[in-house]
DNA sequence: CTACACAAAGTTTTT
DNA sequence: CTTTGTGTAG
């Protein structure tokens, strides 16, 4: 009894404090009721006291109450406010995301609903999972398909795709209709009619080659379509549902079945929605379904405000407010006291949501009125050169703020629209030891300490299965962070295998690093330390199959001294969380998966990573004492002293990751961006309640010029807004500098003088190493003087195969008299055997149907024009060749003579169609002084048959593309070469081998792209494919 | 107006 | 890799 008046007294007590609109709307307690609730307008505390209110009223009991949220912590901090009122009483209400409150239904329903096994929650992975086997599964005929079974980039768009058709409700076979019919409308659309006359056309025709374009783009739609039901039957085979499934299945059995709908509209007699404007379409038919009984005198109560209708794109809307008045004829109320902000910015964030087309306000407009008591100042828009000065900037404005004025870090946030500006801003922070906690999923998978952890997983799977044969694994691994083997003794270890028989197994790196005489005759500095890493590897793979995965991952922090490593450093609990949360992630994927394996797991990890999904950062250390980064959406709700709003930039607004649909469908959110921006800053902007920075760069990292967000260029004259100009000081180009040197990266130091020049004793400069060193001198550096082993990829497989397959041929005197093709296939297949190992079974059928198929095409195209050659000699190996004391060397595809000079040869196994293939056989020019390389290829074989003097004066170049492009064309290209552009060449090799025996490797090209230059700034490395080229060494 | 070459970009979030 | 926007020449 105590306890309940206690309760009483606090209602009444929280009660008086409301005002007049606040206590109306509590209050009314029976019929439809809108509230139309801004920005810290106290629109918890109306519903949780409205609740109370019912209960007081004794109308009904608490588990006769249902309250919908829009998101999980919504719904938490609901059940807080809730418990503080009510007391224990509060957990009777029922409180749900409308995706709980569907799941309840289903699973107090199992018979209605069918449910057969337990249903489990289909992750976006397990979604790419089936589709990518839908795609692999295809038919070559198929517009889809892709031979070399890289589907990465449709599996969003389909994925994308398969997500509107569940949310819209849409009907596969009536788009399929309509895009029939927008086939044969578009040959009368305008867009495809000349509208004039030309040479080539006349005024009315139609324009047949972009009218293909877009009848290819509607077909391939269709080929999606087509999938559709087989992905749909997948999900019901594995028992996997999505969350639209969830509330869909809700809705369509409500429709039929009466008595079960009835149950609940007779149990939930007093309905509750907060945050109304973020419901979509089927969120909002279930509240329909559940009052479709009264009507217009239902007791439902919505909370919402347009302003801040964010979730447009995945189906929110903000004609929901305006139908459901309509449809309830509710009493609206309006909330128009703030008590958050102050009054300057509330005006401001007016000022930027006034010019909304679409607003939902209610009958009042302007700016609410604030009721704060603290010091109102003006908000600043700061205008920085570079985004690393704006970050520096505002991290430094933070370090003031808690160190000089004394403020708590909890009151301080950041704001930013895109998680991946967050990774910049923690650096910075992190810099200058400013705690911070961070919404969520900072990209785990991506952390050096995680991939470092997985290409360990990977190495151990694969050694084990295909012992010895794993060298870039290995040597990737040998740098991460807690394996205390220095760079130099790898680069030690790496020089004195280069020139070694790479492919005898006796040499593989793992035999090498137990050998105590090999490592002591490299000259590495601790022989010790690379035995024990070597003998822990040995036992690892030896003991994969004795332990689970977790046992397995257990052992690797042990024997390596990963957490000792971790506590060592100087971000010890980041580091520990990130760790934390990778396995945590795969102890609950070894939870969903029945016996996990490594190979499950490193399968799946990779998945993630090919599919660019994220591990999430579980944070153990929570919020306390830390300031607050977060997106502008998962930042609504909450409230901050001081709110830094950074990168307020318009983005780039590319749609290339939708298929095309017929009129009638499309995508949401697609001609209402600036709107939905619009409203997305004004949630930012009224997150603030003393102090507001808004601030943008003017160029992108690339120096490109980019604008700010559309409202704010509207808001030059606004009075609320003080313009300033950052600037950069020295303190703060220094700091951006230091930021890209990360703690986990190990000492880097070049080999000693002496070893690059033993290595310069037999180097000659090949036309892949002058082009490697043009690109960038680090990497040359890495492939050319360390040999580093280089990864597989099919794409180089397939490369060598395909010369050598052509190499064979061209040897074989009879081949040009005659084309035999079923021997021509089978030494096709015969050479792809060779490389099976850069294949998975797959991409080995599919590369290899696709080699003898165009091969053969090829080959019939063009030996008839070669049979008039005096001789063909493939594989032409130029050695000793000097020019201006410079030794060169190259290995030419083919030379056939001619009466009047050779024709060089050159094999393409690529694309043709790429948009890069014009740039690569330019000329240098004043433009691109370093010109093509392709073109550089050319030159330098005729400087090499210049100086080497054996065959006849040269003739011609000739790239001959062996697959077909797009138009189903052989590309052929031939080379002109001029005494300039020889000149040019000849500088470039005279230059670059100078650079190189004057040891100029650093730093490198600093392109972001670039691996070894990137590995020098994070410690991560990540070896990609070797040359296609390999050199003699001897 | 039209064709073609070239560069840029690939969300945001929740369940 | 693919789409889309921009720039340029005809």
């Amino acid at each position: 009894m105590e306890n309940r008046n206690h309760y009483e007294e606090l209602f009444k007590k929280e009660f008086n404090k409301l005002n007049y609109q606040q206590k109306e709307a509590v209050e009314t307690i029976e019929n439809p009721v809108m509230v139309i609730a801004g920005p810290g307008t106290g629109k918890t505390q109306v519903l949780s006291l409205r609740i109370a209110q019912i209960l007081k009223e004794g109308v009904c009991d608490a588990e006769n109450i249902l309250c919908l949220t829009y998101s999980e912590s919504g719904s938490l901090a609901m059940q807080k406010r809730l418990s503080k009122i009510l007391g224990p009483t509060a957990s009777q209400v029922s409180i749900h995301t409308f995706h709980s409150f569907c799941n309840r239904v289903i699973y107090e329903n199992p018979s209605i609903f069918k449910i057969r096994n337990e249903l489990e929650l289909a992750e976006t992975i397990d979604q790419y999972e089936i589709i990518e086997v839908l795609l692999f599964n295809l038919d070559e005929s198929n517009l889809l398909y892709k031979h070399d079974r890289n589907y990465t980039y449709d599996l969003k768009k389909i994925h994308h795709l398969f997500k509107s058709i569940k949310e819209e409700y849409w009907d596969i076979y009536k788009i399929n209709e309509s895009i029939n019919k927008e086939i044969i409308n578009l040959k009368t659309d305008d867009r495809f009619i000349y509208k004039r006359n030309s040479k080539e056309y006349k005024k009315g025709d139609l324009k047949q080659k972009a009218y293909d374009k877009e009848v290819e783009q509607l077909r391939k739609t269709q080929s999606v379509l087509e999938l559709y039901p087989a992905y749909v039957k997948e999900m019901k085979q594995r028992d996997l549902y999505d969350f639209n499934d969830l509330i869909l299945n809700v809705i369509s059995e409500f429709q039929i079945n009466t008595s079960l709908k009835s149950r609940y509209q007779e149990k939930f007699q007093y309905l509750l929605v907060d945050e109304f404007q973020d419901t979509n379409g089927s969120q909002f038919s279930i509240l329909k379904l559940l009052t479709d009984l009264w009507k217009e005198e239902s007791n439902i109560f919505v909370v919402g405000d347009g302003d801040q209708a964010i979730y447009r794109f995945q189906g929110a809307n903000i004609a929901n407010l305006r139908e459901f008045e309509q449809i309830f004829k509710p009493k609206v109320i309006e909330l128009r006291e703030n008590y958050r902000s102050t009054q300057s910015i509330l005006n401001l964030a007016e000022e930027f949501i006034q010019d909304s087309k679409e607003r939902f306000t209610g009958r009042n407009t302007g700016a609410l009125h604030s009721n704060s008591l603290a010091e109102d100042t003006k908000s600043i828009l700061i205008t920085y050169d570079t985004a690393n000065a704006e970050y520096s900037d505002v991290s430094d404005k933070i370090e003031l703020l808690i160190s000089n004025d004394k403020v708590d870090p909890v009151d301080i946030a950041v704001l930013f629209r895109n998680n991946k500006d967050a990774e910049l801003i923690t650096k910075e922070l992190s810099n200058r030891n400013i705690p911070f906690s961070i919404s969520k999923e900072l990209n785990v998978i991506e952390h050096p300490l995680v991939h470092f952890i997985m290409k360990i997983l990977e190495y151990i799977e694969m050694e084990y299965s295909n012992p010895l044969d794993n060298e870039y694994t290995f040597y990737e691994i040998l740098h991460a962070p807690f394996i205390k083997i220095s760079a130099l003794d790898i680069a030690l270890i790496a020089f004195a295998r280069r020139k070694l028989n790479l492919s005898d197994p006796n040499n593989s790196l793992r035999k090498r690093l137990s050998s105590k005489e090999f490592l002591e005759s490299s000259n590495v500095s601790d022989v010790k330390e690379v035995l024990e890493v070597a003998q822990i590897f040995e036992i690892l793979i030896k003991e994969k199959n004795d332990h689970t995965v977790q046992k397995l991952i257990e052992n690797i922090f042990y024997q390596l001294k990963v957490i000792h490593f971790i506590t060592s450093t100087d971000n010890s609990l980041e580091l520990m969380e990130v760790i934390n949360s990778f396995y945590e992630y795969v102890k609950a994927l070894s939870i969903r998966i029945d016996n996990m394996t490594i190979s499950d797991l490193v399968q799946h990890l990779n998945n993630l990573k090919n599919y660019n999904l994220n591990i999430p950062f579980v944070s153990v250390s929570g919020t306390k004492d830390k300031i607050r980064l977060s997106t502008l959406h998962s930042a609504k709700g909450l409230e901050y002293k001081h709110v830094f709003i950074v990168n307020a930039i318009e983005k780039g607004r590319k749609n290339s990751n939708s298929f095309k649909l017929p009129p009638g469908y499309s995508f949401r959110n697609d001609d209402t961006e600036e709107e939905d921006e619009r409203r997305l800053y004004y949630v930012g902007i009224t997150r603030a309640k003393e102090k507001l920075q808004l601030s943008y760069s003017t160029k992108k990292s690339n120096g490109k010029d980019q604008k700010p967000i559309d409202c704010i260029r509207n808001l030059e004259n606004s009075e609320f807004l003080i313009h300033k100009q950052g600037k950069i000081n020295e303190k703060q180009t220094l700091s951006s500098l230091e930021i890209k040197l990360s703690p986990l990266r190990k000492k880097y130091e070049l080999l000693s003088d002496d070893k690059i020049e033993q290595f310069l004793e037999t180097f000659s400069l090949s036309v892949t190493s002058l082009e490697k060193y043009l690109q960038c001198p680090l990497a040359f550096y890495y492939e050319k003087v360390l040999r580093v082993p280089g990864a597989r990829s099919p794409y180089m497989g397939f490369g060598r195969a395909i010369h050598s397959a052509l190499e064979d041929w061209v040897k074989n005197s009879d081949s040009l008299k005659n084309f035999d093709s079923k021997i021509f296939r089978e030494l096709i297949e015969s050479k792809m055997r060779i490389y099976r190992s850069h294949f998975t079974k797959e991409q080995f059928d599919s590369f290899l149907i696709k080699g003898q198929s165009e091969l053969s095409r090829f080959i019939q195209i063009n030996y008839h024009e070669w049979g008039s050659a005096l001789k063909i000699e493939p594989e032409v190996n130029f050695k000793n060749q000097f020019y201006k004391g410079v030794p060169l060397s190259g290995k030419l595809d083919r030379i056939d003579e001619y009466s009047d000079g050779i024709v060089v040869i050159d094999y393409k196994t690529g694309n043709s169609d790429s948009d890069s293939l014009g740039k690569k056989l330019k000329a240098a020019n004043d433009k691109n002084q370093l010109g093509g390389e392709y073109w550089r290829q050319m030159v330098f074989y005729s400087i090499l048959n210049e100086t080497s003097k054996i065959y006849r004066p040269w003739k011609e170049g000739i790239f001959y593309f062996v697959i077909s492009n797009k138009k189903d064309e052989f590309v052929k290209k031939s080379i002109s070469i001029t005494e300039e552009d020889k000149s040019i060449v000849k500088s470039q090799i005279v230059d670059t081998y100078a650079k190189i025996v004057n040891k100029e490797f650093t730093p490198g090209c600093q392109k972001p792209e670039c691996i070894w230059c990137s590995y020098l700034e994070t410690g991560v490395i990540r070896i990609i494919e070797e040359d296609l080229e390999e050199e003699d060494y001897d």
